[in-house]
DNA sequence: TCTTATACTGTAAAAATATACAGTATATAT
DNA sequence: ATATATACTGTATATTTTTACAGTATAAGA
């Protein structure tokens, strides 16, 4: 199904709400007023790209005829959330890897997959301070996109034999530098032809509970 | 509940499955139309029977406002889902207030209320730098439970006139003082018995996207 | 008997609504 | 370079829709 732009959402929603609260569809001009629209022609036109997109049906010369096309695995919104939003989260021990195996997995949270820019498959907890100048503290949740294609300067998951760090990737051909964001630490030099280091995937997003 | 008469139960079954197969209301017409009626009046005096006897309401003034009421306990999954977990998310502009109206609201993203420590309201989403100690940065989104219960300490989001700001709070009988978490800002303080300030909600967690 | 509710037809006007057309502007794809 | 999609404002009009009013007729209740 093709992707709705920020807008396109927006007016999407503003139909299912108005269904919710009073059992029947938005007028344009209904609309415009929720959103802000100075123009019956921005509802109208937004409409007619959800309608192109398969998200709805209008039934042209009729007042408020708007149907909610719901495909089949969209139909059951609950179930549909709980298959795909709950994503794990992994405790990053000392010395262990992020493995999805069941006793690596701390809990299940629900968030949406696609929230973040990448998909996101596991969520990794810090432990200690190295990243602390990016902002990035203990306890706080890595949203992880498991992927081996890591550019210079990402901030990538990587394990060097059992141990799992969370650092700056930086690799000069056969050089591989892991850097912290704090004084305090100092960057990990890997010479790759001598050590396996092994690339669990990239920080997409970040998750604090105060 | 009062009776229905033999037609009063065609015309609200005839609701029903309009409802059912296009997912909005008919007008007085389509009933018409439906059951054999010519006069639109028959439709309009069918409908008023049914308001008077509290099985439907009907919005005036509006086309298709035609709303079933159905008793309380019935949940609606769709709703229950859309109110738990699309949380609107609030762009911070410079001098506005963190309303939901919907002007306001960026989009929405599928985050369970639920899964802060304390339920969230919105998202709001940091302009500046002057938090940045505290590990928040520009951009980052703030999940705000709203409320008034604010401890000293606490992060918080305060307005003052229109203005609006995310700092610690600190309180002491009619003194305010807004501390920033970045070296190169200043602690706003405030009399209260001389200005306003009003707690918009406290920060129970922080989403950032990379 | 008189009122009220039910159950309709028929007409007309006011109000709500959809929708086309003419613009402006930006971003992205070809 | 030229389309195409997005995202709007603004105006106008045809159509849909509500809704009031004027009738007719039957049945039930006070």
């Amino acid at each position: 199904m093709k992707e709705l732009t920020n807008q396109q959402s927006k007016v999407l929603y503003c139909i299912e709400e108005k269904l919710n609260q009073t059992g029947f569809p938005p007028t344009r001009l209904e609309i415009c007023k929720k959103l802000g629209f100075k123009s019956p022609n921005s509802a109208e036109t937004h409409l007619r790209a959800l309608e192109k997109k398969g998200y709805i049906s209008i039934q042209g010369g009729s007042s408020r005829g708007i149907s909610i096309i719901r495909s089949k695995n969209q139909n059951n919104p609950i179930k549909n959330y709980y298959e795909n939003n709950l994503i794990p989260v992994v405790g990053l021990v000392a010395a262990g890897s992020p493995t999805l195996a069941d006793e690596n997995i701390e809990k299940r949270i629900g968030v949406d997959t696609k929230f973040f820019n990448k998909p996101v498959d596991f969520f990794l907890r810090v432990k200690g301070l190295s990243m602390i100048e990016a902002g990035i503290h203990e306890d706080d949740l890595i949203a992880v996109h498991k992927t081996k294609e890591v550019k210079n300067g990402d901030l990538a998951i990587i394990r060097i034999d059992d141990e799992v760090t969370l650092k700056y990737f930086y690799k000069n051909q056969n050089q591989l530098e892991l850097k912290p964001a704090n004084k305090d630490f100092q960057t990990i030099t890997i010479d790759l032809s001598k050590q396996h280091a092994e690339i669990e995937g990239l920080g997409v997003g970040l998750i604090r509970m105060h």
